[in-house]
DNA sequence: CATTAAGTGGAGCGAAACTTCAACTTGGAG
DNA sequence: CTCCAAGTTGAAGTTTCGCTCCACTTAATG
């Protein structure tokens, strides 16, 4: 029953600096960063920023969290577009450029327990905008019947793998790999089927 | 100019036993693992790890060599199987079962400096033979023309990151995935042409 | 203003990891 | 069997990092 009184002035400021700073650092070094640095580079002590988050796990899902606003958000754009498949290409494409220049993001859901926590929460939010998408191109007929969304996200996890790798300056790589993931999502005769949510969720477990 | 005289027998011994504690505990709880619990798994004293390796890298960069080992030797094997495609199958399903049952080795090749260096030395030795593999399939009509041996880099890296998330007990995960990537492969008219070495280098480096 | 709850900063503590070292043990050559 | 270079050991040194604490400052309310 806390009566959650807005932050002063001041507070909210700092709150701000220690987010920006510490998605600027992670993205580029990783989630390895210190506090300190981290504290460092938006300018306050190290007790602001532990005061502002109780420790570094609650920073870094903050910060996720501000990232999955981004992506459900261009999810629901994406859904709305003329072209169902031109969505989930425009999606997938620019949620990649994400990723590709974010260091941190990716390293954050590899990360044991937390990150398993993470992704379910964002397959949560994120799971049913994507699917309209997918059923959207289905209807369509721009994707065989046995695909699902569950592939959109071995997909999303696969190029994601390679945009982490290869960085902002080699876009030409990721793409190149996303043409081959979604070249494969419109053959028809895959193997096997479409992982559902469970199975999903356990791909980040580990 | 060293005479490098041939080890001890106990010492010989004990080496062996640490790069063993060593594998087995970095494939179940990744690279994190101290050197002190693989001192203590391989029953020797940490002194002990540090006289074979000077510091963990070069534990590391030992294994991670065994395993370039193996994987030259499947890829080989994999070359003189009668159906070109056939073996390219078999040998990424063998490597992704390796990758799906060692947490700690895809961890290495995501590692920062070390990690670039490693996959660069991995591919070298490599790439002769992947490129065999795929040139025997393409002139046997099973793949287009503008697939290569960088495509087949990036295929391992997607599913590898599927595999190395699903575990080995999701086989059905990264399989599917596979299926996905292959199909992809083999349809005309993907966009973009196939990294080659320099490209497929940069994807580690970071 | 005056008051005070809220916020700030950064030295320092404890845990955990890597690495070194000097005293002790042992394989194997002669 | 003797001897010593090679090998072993684990306690202790060194960092690094997450986090706490408390004396000090400040925004906001009346």
């Amino acid at each position: 029953m806390t009566a959650d009184r807005p932050l002063r002035r001041d507070a909210q400021r700092n709150r701000r600096r220690i987010l920006d700073a510490a998605r600027e650092l992670m993205a580029e070094r990783g989630v390895g960063v210190s506090l300190e640095q981290v504290a460092e580079a938006a300018e306050v002590g190290v007790g602001t920023v532990y005061r502002r988050f109780p420790d570094k796990e609650s920073l870094v899902r903050a910060l996720f969290s501000e990232h999955v606003d981004a992506v459900v958000t261009l999810a629901s754009q994406a859904s709305e577009s003329c072209d169902p498949w031109q969505g989930i290409q425009d999606f997938l494409g620019t949620v990649l450029a994400m990723q590709a220049a974010d260091r941190g993001l990716s390293q954050i859901l590899r990360g044991g327990e937390l990150g398993a926590a993470l992704a379910h929460e964002a397959r949560i939010r994120i799971t049913p905008v994507v699917d309209q998408l997918v059923t959207r191109a289905r209807n369509a007929g721009q994707l065989p019947a046995d695909v699902g969304p569950g592939d959109l996200v071995l997909a999303e996890l696969m190029v994601g793998a390679v945009a982490e790798r290869a960085g902002p300056d080699n876009s030409a790589t990721w793409r190149r790999a996303l043409s081959i993931v979604l070249a494969g999502l419109r053959a028809d005769g895959l193997v096997g089927t479409t992982p559902d949510g469970s199975t999903i969720d356990r791909l980040q477990g580990r």
